[in-house]
DNA sequence: ATTGTTTATTAAATCATTTTAACTACATTT
DNA sequence: AAATGTAGTTAAAATGATTTAATAAACAAT
């Protein structure tokens, strides 16, 4: 059975022209009234086509038309579970809106992301989500100037005209540390790393702004050169050795470094040193209840960085002007939420 | 600036004809002895189309060519960690390899993996890599019949013909209870879930087949109906009056809920009940140094598939015989691993 | 009977590439 | 000198759809 039925195929079977088949398929036939089938017609096209499980060559569709239907999204790391998540639910929402994603990864490094988002140009996306990378800037301009719609996702870079979706870091962040002040903390520091992206960087600002208005001084902000475990555990053992009450972690990774740390040295939470990071994990909420976090709404994350996206790709004209989307964070125990 | 330069615009520039464009830009001109062009052409084309950026048209090519050097990849959840990594690999692999992937996911739903797989054939995948769901059988028959290159990943559907690369599932499980038997457990004890696929049933005989080598023969495998944190709960608590010395999990969330149930009523590892699973979490390699677990080759389960997937796509005749590629599991303590 | 309008349909152009088959212009062999 | 071979190149066909512009038929209005 050498099928690869094509549209003349069906159009000879129904008995009418390639075209008439081309309007039934693309639904062209009921709601505009440029072109318009008589029903009678249409019906018979879909039946031959149904009879011959019929699906018109995606590639023929989109050289013609100029629509893809597919997306790019480009994530620092696709096994991170919160980039994970949003994939999920990204994916998820392209499905049922008849769009297919393609994903990849920049691994942080600008160099990659800018070849991964040729490739994807060049498959021909109509549009590309991403989350940005230190560095990627100059790439991801040249790409949205060329025409193509890029809607940055988690982190913002700071000062460009980019359409965006992110999480109110700032305000994140001094819910965080007022929440730790009002548990009474009075020395209370944070983890972090030296970077530009603007997640960062409010999540820092964020910080200092509350510990300010909360008439404390004595702030730290502690940035490790690699991040790696060595350099985690030290810091945490020096607060520790400094009686300091609280350490905020601003990254997921860190932050998971940060409770090995804690466990290796028998740190308990709350007694010896609060704890605190942004996004959950696992790992956390299964032993720890009075771990204190910052919750991403994952799936409007991915609703709004879509939605922002496909009306960018359908109306080119507004693509005058720049949305950002910001969205609001909830700070929560661990033990206020229902685990498993 | 409207750029969108064509093969056209670059053989003008160029002063060459479209084809031998074509042929530089596809590399025919050099191994291929067909087509053959001389080297100050190429090196003249190559600049014309360095200096536009020039890309070739995706969809023109896939039209043509047939080749759309783009494979689809269902899984069950893309969020679930051990797919997450899974699709990280993958899709490294694809970036260097000049492919790119569509992720979709199956949600354990036979008919929403049999939309995903027509949505994808119909995008023009060249071929796809899929976990098989409880019910999906006959749709992935149908797919794979109709030409389409089918590799299955993680679970195999037993009895049939298709070409897969799952762990070698019976052997971790032997391996794991005979670890269990070697630190001197008796009363061996497992939790799994009514099924009918492969990489379960496996871990399952394999358990019971390495009790009864060891003359053990007070089995036992739990199957709870819904697979909630409830059940699982009691199932814990049950085994733990009956003194039951260790539990394996057959699966990564009932693990999770498995450890959960552990931690709330104070059940320590090893005293108390040894705990053994098959893939390990951030969660429990954190406290927990004495959990047993399997560990996955997540890299070469990518990179097996994909291999596979491409002879396929590449060598058509070959599609004849049937190839099951089953990989070696090791199975380790958590204490064994490098943390973070 | 003539003109205009609406509805239904189609022939042909178009999209950007790959690939086939043919065609130079030399060089080599007979 | 004719025949053959070959490296380099190209014109043109083909890929499978969408879309434009034209046409035919049916109906209504003048």
């Amino acid at each position: 059975m050498k099928s690869k039925i094509t549209i003349t195929d069906i159009a000879k079977e129904a008995g009418v022209s390639t075209a008439l088949v081309s309007f039934v398929m693309s639904n062209k036939a009921k709601g505009a009234r440029e072109y318009r089938v008589s029903p009678e017609t249409a019906k018979r096209v879909l039946e031959v086509a149904a009879k011959y499980d019929y699906q018109p060559n995606g590639s023929a569709r989109a050289l013609r038309s100029g629509e893809y239907r597919t997306i790019g999204v480009i994530l620092s790391d696709i096994s991170n579970k919160f980039y994970a998540e949003i994939s999920r639910q990204i994916e998820n929402w392209t499905f049922y809106h008849d769009y297919v994603v393609l994903f990849g990864s920049s691994d942080e490094n600008p160099k990659k992301l800018s070849n991964v988002m040729k490739v994807f140009k060049n498959k021909g996306v109509d549009g590309m989500i991403i989350v940005p990378c230190e560095g990627s800037e100059s790439a991801i301009r040249q790409m949205s100037d060329r025409g193509m719609p890029v809607v940055l996702l988690d982190r913002d870079i700071p000062g460009a005209e980019f359409n965006s979706v992110v999480l109110n870091n700032s305000k994140a962040s001094v819910i965080m540390t007022e929440t730790l002040v009002g548990k009474g903390f009075r020395k209370i520091e944070m983890i972090s790393y030296k970077t530009t992206l603007s997640n960062i960087k409010d999540r820092e600002s964020g910080y200092l702004k509350a510990m300010e208005g909360a008439g404390l001084t004595d702030t730290r902000i502690h940035r490790p050169e690699y991040c790696n475990y060595g350099e985690i555990e030290q810091i945490v053992l020096d607060a520790k050795a400094r009686n300091v009450e609280a350490l905020i972690f601003t990254t997921y990774n860190m932050s998971l470094m940060g409770r090995k740390a804690f466990i290796s040295h028998g740190l308990r939470v709350p007694q010896d040193c609060f704890f605190a990071c942004f996004n959950n994990s696992d790992a956390f909420d299964l032993y720890e209840p009075d771990i204190l976090y910052v919750k991403q709404p994952i799936e409007q994350f991915a609703v709004e960085a879509m939605t922002l996206l496909v009306k960018m790709i359908n109306e080119p004209e507004s693509a005058q002007s720049c949305t950002k989307i910001i969205l609001q964070p909830e700070v929560v125990f661990s033990s206020s939420e229902v685990h498993v």
